[in-house]
DNA sequence: TCGACTTTGTGCATAGCTTCACAAAGGCAC
DNA sequence: GTGCCTTTGTGAAGCTATGCACAAAGTCGA
């Protein structure tokens, strides 16, 4: 049973607005970048495209940090945001599974800019085992344990065939892990207190086919459009 | 200003709804593979994930398809719900980008399973341009517009740099594109009527980071395991 | 045919999220 | 100072989603 107790500056920060920070955080960055010194929650909610009184809402939850008449110091607000997230720390993330979608992760250079450093890379396939990606060398996935914790993994990016994805999941849940990002397209069952995120790139296509096939056939169209009286 | 019309089914799916279709299909595909002809909403909602109260909701927004005291008949759902997320009918996707990720998605089997069929790869480098890639030749980007109308793609996947991302997302809407799924760290503006689904790679970690890290302080804690008294 | 049993479909209460609208707070010019 | 202007932070209202709990509807055995 897990219950929260209310603190001081309360740490209750919903989790629509924790999925939004990480936006509001790309999108101050890009404002450092081209030297903005303060920016109106106005414009940031149009760069991060949201509604600026969410915005305001989402930021308030860390703390009052802007000030009236002003808005918001882009280098201040960065590094709240970012110690919120955990970003000031260093995280070890290990990705298991290096076929064609592990390889793109371990390369893909949005995870080393953001404190997120990948410390192993493991297969269960021998033709793999020893390969040369992003600087690491892939090791066999019966040194799963001894990788985790030899080097303090504490994300696991799961990128395993999906008949595969069970296990793995659960022999790194034993080895103490409590946070995966699953991209196998299965649900995984998990005990609770350990959090899994899921990418599923189907999905999310069909989710899009649902939304095209509705502007197709007069799903949500523009009223005007729309023959009077025809309605079936 | 776009209005929906209430129809005599009315099709005003919500959103939550459509997301959760796919893990329904997928795990009613599951089942039919091994043989089972009919499920109750606790079982489906079980291998879902999901409150069997939610499975009972959101499939009742598509019709009355169970019957009282069985369940569903698997085959007739798997037929109904993929009727309703289009994909009964062929979708020609377009894969605009083909770096490490871009690849990745062009092998993913989990496309063409679906009626996703991939009618095109496409990349602004030469060195990339005539590499053959799952059956197809990498075509350069300049063929962008005429590779989209020629054969029918209606739904593009941005696996750019996010530096290209706006200006070829701005392309294939004028080439008549309106479903894009997108992979470059960036937010796009797009007009009306265009739906953009987003995939990011570096938020869920952060997101993770997030969830992690409180753990660690003394966030959502185990009642018990924290000292009396000690709140600041 | 009947009655016991199972399971759906949904009304209702609740929780969470979004958006509006505005008072409070601060900066700046004079 | 003083007053005007800008922008934040938030109360309140409305909307969407969730989950309980149960009546309605169907199956099945006797």
């Amino acid at each position: 049973m897990i219950r929260r107790i209310p603190q001081a500056r309360d740490r209750g920060i919903p989790d629509a607005t924790v999925a939004r920070l990480p936006l509001y955080l790309r999108a101050l960055n890009g404002m450092a970048e081209r030297g903005t010194a303060t920016v109106s929650s106005e414009d940031l909610a149009l760069a991060a495209g949201v509604n600026s009184a969410k915005l305001r809402k989402d930021l308030s939850h860390l703390g009052s940090y802007g000030t009236r008449g002003v808005g918001y110091d882009v280098q201040y607000l960065i590094y709240q945001i970012s110690r919120e997230l955990g970003l000031t720390q260093d995280w070890a993330v290990a990705i298991v599974g290096v076929g064609n979608l592990g390889r793109a992760l371990a390369n893909y250079g949005g995870f080393a800019s953001r404190g997120f450093r990948i410390a192993g890379l493991l297969d269960a396939d021998p033709h793999v085992v020893g390969d040369r990606i992003a600087g690491l060398v892939v090791e066999h996935a019966d040194e799963l344990e001894s990788v985790i914790k030899k080097r303090g993994v504490s994300i696991v990016v799961l990128a395993t065939p999906a008949t595969a994805a069970q296990q793995v999941c659960d022999r790194v849940i034993a080895a103490g892990v409590t946070s995966i990002l699953n991209f196998a397209p299965v649900v995984l069952a998990v005990p609770d207190g350990v959090d899994v995120r899921k990418v599923d790139l189907s999905i999310e296509l069909q989710i899009l086919a649902f939304h095209e096939q509705r502007k197709a056939n007069g799903g949500p169209i523009m009223a005007e459009e729309w023959p009077d009286g025809v309605v079936m």
